[in-house]
DNA sequence: GACGTCGATGTGCACGTTCACATCGAAGGT
DNA sequence: ACCTTCGATGTGAACGTGCACATCGACGTC
């Protein structure tokens, strides 16, 4: 083949400084762009490389460096559109800073599974980790064996021993309820998300600040686990006792489950009862009545968590400081509360 | 601090060895699970890998083997439904199988871009590839600068150079475009995915074979983006001649949106116009009306491209026989053919 | 009882890169 | 003219692991 290669081997640092007519320190002081050398041995070295088809071995440099180059992503629900597409954007942020990214999906919400996941990335030697789907049980997982490695969590988690992106997902919950409360609904129900996770919770809270403020009778939460057929079944069960006009649901998914039990037990939205969702994912205003929703962008989330966390990596503390607030987008699915109002429970 | 590791350093192979009075080779051979190594060596030198709480350095494994144990995923669109899903299933059975997934998103469909996203898992020295968003760009790609590494694509390009699953879009497509024949549909619209798709390709065939079949005329078919909105924009278009009863869309996103244009436009689905979708995601069954679809594995679709190019990493020439057939599911969207025929364009 | 076989373990080197240090000549200050 | 500084490059070692080969004792065979 190659008469440079002597075996089969890919060419290494040696070869193109053979060719080169350099020492291999050279050829690698082209690679990490030292300042002090020569355009023209800097040019020589780049057509060796050329001709040889010179690739740097990763796991070598890996290997001297101790540094990776990788950050992890430890993830659950990839598969739904605001994870999804946060995780596309933190690869995409990464692949342009010379990242590479790792991802590892819990595979149920147990410890083991937690631990599981965890394990494959720190194997892996990450530098960084972007917990993606802050439920409360990863923290204390990641607390009980800590990871040696800086992270960024996508939601605030109120805790300080790690950075995390302040989307203020309270105000986006106050915002959607706000928005029924001006609309005259009285008697407005939550369908959350599942207790453990730390986004669920904030929207719950956003939920409960704005009922507080405006003094309504509080309606129990319904904890849901984020998908539509959850949503079609809490909305059977809330038909049982009608006693609300309103729900915000926590996410679009379980907000389309609960117009489509509505509509199938007789009920108009939104004539009879109002529907809000969160996250605005891409058929939310495609489905009928297209829903109102509070917009999140997920992409920009994941680029400030890349750059959070590289940042730290550079050994700059630098902390968050501006909020995203998600804003609201009001489409078909909430209107003025019914003039009749619904039978109280009990 | 342990002064088992003398600086600051990661316990080596050889801390251990220390430990546990071995040679390092020898705990090399424990950790590759080498035969001939007596019970009560292997347990000793387990037991100081405990408490060094000794972790395997990667780079230094990958520098030796010459094997990364990581396998690359190209896709695009990774936000969709469908791939999200193949990608995590591919995620998981990969770390099952002590494997690592690197995933690089095709920013623009350009060949750069294409070209980018590759040399990006190149640097990452992957072992085998999994083309998770076949374009027909993507495979020409792949042909100009041949990887070096074997490859699996999701859908069956037709092209012997590579492994391909097979689930037969082509049956699948054609199924869903019978049902609407059977309901007495004569002008039947598709609308297509990107032309570029093999996906596309492959649902646009198998529903000019079913139009042939039945010997129906040829609507011009109209090439989409995959999104909900194109969905609507195209159903909005559809609608200045009203020559159809019926559409097929390539994905179920594009079936909601044009679903949605229809109800603007004052027809009811399915009493006027029928539409069919693909894939069945989650929130299929939940729109109004629920939405005929052809329901498609991703998640299994993921784990058999990592089976079938792990086989092949083995050497085992493994070719897929299997094939995997669509279903349709029968919703709410299809009904038969209104009695007053459609005008006929021209 | 000498010899081959095999199980269990040890020794040294190689992988491709970067780091610390060395070298050497030219420029610049006195 | 001498010493210092600095730019440009080279030399050797180290990173942590696996492989090829060596060693050594036990066992079975003729």
């Amino acid at each position: 083949m190659n008469p440079d290669s002597p075996k089969g081997r890919a060419p290494s640092i040696r070869d193109v400084a053979r060719l080169a007519e350099v020492s291999h320190q050279t050829v690698s002081r082209v690679l990490n762009d030292h300042p002090s050398i020569r355009p023209e041995t800097r040019d020589r070295v780049i057509a060796a490389m050329e001709t040889l088809q010179y690739r740097p071995n990763r796991a070598a440099r890996a290997l001297v460096t101790s540094r990776s180059h990788t950050i992890g992503v430890l993830a659950a629900t990839s598969t739904e559109y605001g994870p999804a597409t946060s995780i596309a954007a933190i690869e995409d942020a990464a692949r342009e800073h010379g990242y590479y990214v790792n991802t590892a999906n819990i595979a149920d919400s147990s410890p083991e599974g937690i631990a599981d996941a965890l394990e494959h990335l720190m194997l892996q030697a990450i530098e960084g980790l972007v917990v993606i789907a802050p439920q409360v049980r990863v923290f204390e997982v990641l607390a009980s064996s800590p990871v040696g490695v800086p992270f960024v969590s996508l939601q605030s988690t109120g805790r300080s021993d790690h950075l995390a992106l302040s989307v203020d997902q309270v105000t986006g919950a106050r915002r959607a309820t706000q928005h029924l409360i001006n609309l005259g609904h009285r008697e407005i129900v939550h369908l959350a998300g599942p207790q453990d996770w730390i986004e669920a919770e904030a929207r719950m809270r956003g939920f409960l600040d704005a009922i507080g403020d405006a003094e309504l009778d509080l309606h129990p939460p319904i904890l849901g686990d984020w998908s539509a057929d959850f949503g079609y079944f809490a909305g059977r069960e809330l038909l049982r006792h009608r006693d609300f006009t309103a729900v915000f649901a926590a996410n679009d998914q379980m907000a389309i489950g609960l117009m489509h039990a509505f509509r199938d037990g007789g009920l108009d939205v939104p004539g009879d009862i109002s529907v809000v969702g969160f996250d605005d994912i891409p058929v939310a205003q495609h489905v009928w009545p297209p829903l109102t929703t509070v917009y999140q962008d997920h992409r920009e989330s994941g680029r400030r968590a890349v750059a959070l966390l590289l940042n730290q990596l550079q050994g700059e503390r630098l902390l968050e400081v501006e909020q995203i607030v998600p804003r609201l987008v009001v489409r078909g699915s909430t209107a003025e509360a019914p003039v009749s109002k619904p039978v109280t429970r009990a």
